[in-house]
Parts: structure tokens; sequence; C-alpha cells
DNA sequence: TAGATTGTTAATCGATTAACAATC
DNA sequence: TAGATTGTTAATCGATTAACAATC
């Protein structure tokens, strides 16, 4: 289904289809064309048709795209349909706030595990689930095998745990952390979510535009 | 200072440089070469200095760069030590958790107020202020006259408010939402985060690795 | 059939990498 | 001075845009 190596740019850009094609569906618009599309995304029409063609060919000359049709495509292509287990570590204020926030089966992942190593906070229940010791992670991951871990702990931290995780079989990492799995791992998948550098990016276009 | 137009690839990896120098700078590391410090990071040497020349000449044949130095030139082109003033709208979850989460003095912002439209949080303190009702926002910026909002709302209430708040002289958003801010109002500055396009992004490489 | 719009190839543009003279 | 490393120009690579034949 996938034509030769996909580069991170068009990655990045199906998300924001999927999301895109989620709204139009959910309006009822049935057919858009990739000229549309782009206008209403603030891309190129060549771009869309480009991108999409990295994957096949889903639209009709003379017509156009399905929505409903293109949508499930790309959403099958993100993975969407086949979720990857995923434990998240840290409840602090940002890992609570993420687990309740986010719906994970919408994004691909099935949430099987919440950890945190304060004892005080063990027990008690997030999301319909009750926070485990970090101290039973290693029972389990060897029981469970999540494949995917959210980092919701300081840099300090993280560090040690990660090397854990990819020990008990962890491949991919959603890191809200400051340390930098990717550089210590080149194996391992990463996406880093850091509030901070989109905070430095807006001061630097308010201090130069 | 600056020289000509800076790409948009440079200015998402300045966060990084400074992150990155502040480390070395703490553990006592004096100076750097370009070659050593796109090691570290991942980068070619070449891209380093060709980044670091977009903005002046920050180092020394033969020596390299001065680390506490080049994390303040850094610091001063994101715009870190003149910060602008910000309100956060929305303390859900994930507002409550960005707020205390994030010390955004270090990052180029001063955070003057916090506003929610339920009532039962007005008043409420977080970060030493007060929870101040949405209804008063109107007033609140025509006297404080904040340059930025963190918005932290969903989708629905998100179109309106940005309305209200661009018309009260806001130039800049860190956006939360999905309401795509940037399509409507092109000369706002925006910096979006999404988690969930993370995830997708996220399952789209576990899926087709 | 005629009009619209795709899929795809070619042209352009921009970003990254390589090379090296300048110089500390 | 010799060695190291910058600043900068030139070469390469990749991504975006334009163009158009294919076709619904």
């Amino acid at each position: 289904m996938i034509r030769g190596k996909i580069s991170n740019s068009v990655i990045r850009r199906l998300p924001r289809y999927y999301r895109f094609l989620g709204e139009l569906s959910s309006k009822g618009v049935a057919r858009i064309s990739s000229g549309e599309l782009s206008a209403r995304m603030g891309f190129t029409a060549s771009q869309v048709r480009q991108d999409f063609n990295c994957f096949g060919e889903f639209g009709q000359q003379g017509y156009g795209y399905n929505v409903e049709l293109l949508k499930n495509e790309i959403g099958g292509i993100l993975g969407l349909y086949t979720p990857h287990t995923a434990v998240m570590i840290g409840v602090g204020n940002l890992g609570r706030a993420v687990a309740q926030h986010i719906n994970f089966n919408n994004f691909g992942f099935q949430l099987t595990g919440i950890f945190d190593q304060k004892e005080s906070l063990v027990g008690q229940m997030v999301k319909n689930m009750p926070i485990r010791s970090t101290a039973t992670l290693d029972e389990f991951c060897r029981e469970n095998h999540p494949q995917v871990a959210i980092l919701c702990i300081p840099k300090e931290s993280a560090e040690l745990v990660t090397k854990q995780l990819i020990k008990l079989g962890v491949t991919g990492f959603l890191n809200f952390s400051h340390y930098d799995i990717a550089l210590d791992y080149p194996n391992v998948l990463v996406e880093n979510v850091h509030f901070s550098d989109s905070l430095m990016t807006l001061s630097y276009k308010l201090s130069n535009k």
C-alpha cells in the first residue's frame, strides 16, 4: 500500500488531513476536490495530490475524493484501526491531564496501565484504572507487553525508566520529558511533546516580527 | 542582528539549542565546537554553523563557541529576556496542568491572568493567581493589554473567544484547541500543540516500520 | 461528449551538506 | 608557528509547485 519511503513532512501532515476529513464528514460533505481541500487547509492542490499519491490512488478523475473513504484510508495508514498498547508513566498534573484529556482509543492506542512512583497515589482511579506502583512495572510489562510508553515524568527519572522500559520491550514513546530518548536509543520510535519549545518558538516570532 | 529571512526549520531548532547549551553550561562546560555540539544533538556540524550564522558570528576560529555566551545570545534571539504578557483561557485538567507545569517566566512570558467560564472555579487560586470569570475578560484586557493567549479550551468555545481576544489586541496564541486560528486570522502568530497529532504520528511510525 | 479533476512527470525552490579559505 | 575550527560559498539533496496527459 505504501510506495517507497515516505518523508517526514508528509507523515506530519497526515493527522491534519485525518482531522479535517473527519470534520468535513461530520458536516455531511460527501466529496471534495484536492483544490478545495487544499484551500481549506492552507496547502496547495499539488501538495495534497502528491501527499495522497504516496499511499495509493484514492481519487477519481473529474470527481475528486470521497471524504468518508479518504478519511478511512488515512486512518488506516495512520494505524488507528490496529491499536498499540500503551502505559502511562507519571500521574502528576501533566500525566493526569493527558490521561483525562485524550481519548487514546481514537488515535491508535489502548491504555492498559498507569504508573507512578509516589505510593500515596497508588490505588487512585484515573480513567477507570487504578494507578499502579512503578515498583510493579517489571511484572506488569512481562505479563502485558505494552508496546508504547507515555512519559509524563521529569528528565531526571526519565533516563532510568526509559532504560527499564526498553529492556522490557517497549518500542515507542510519547515523550513529555526533556530527556532525549532518541539520542541514546536510535532504534526506538519517539514523538516528543515539548510545551516549552512551543512557547519559545512563539516568543521568537513575537520578538522578531 | 538578524540577517534576512530566517527559515522555519532554523527557528524550530533554536529552543533545542537553547536547552542543550543550558545543560552544558550547568554541567560546567565552558566551550564547545560545532562538531561536538552537532554530535551531541544529532545534527551535522555544517548545519550548526549555518544556523548560528543566520544571526551573527558567535564563535572564534580555532576555538569554537563559548557555551554561556552562545546560550545567552540564543536566549536573546528567542526573546526570552523581554517577556510578553499572557493570559490563560480555560483551567480544566489541561489548563491547570500547563499552568502548574510550565514556568512561563523562563520561556519569554509573564502570565498575568487566568480565566474560566465555569463560575464554580472563579476565585480558586492557581499559581498564586485567582481564576477569573471569562465575563471579565474584556475589562481585564482593556486594562492589562495581554499580548498572548494560551488556549486550553475545547474547539467549540475557541472560535468565539479567539475572535474576542483578537479584537482586544492579542497577537499571539499558544493553541491547545483544535480550532485552526491561523486559517481565519493569517496575521496572528500561532503555535499549535496537538497531542493527538503526536499520538497519530507515533501510531503511523509504529504501524509502518 | 465536454468539463472537471486526478495521477504523475518535470521544473523550481529551499534546506542541508560538503568544502575550504580565513583566522584565532 | 601549527592546529583547530570558524564563517561562508558552492554542491547536493529533498520537498514543493507547476504543468499536463489520462480519464472519469
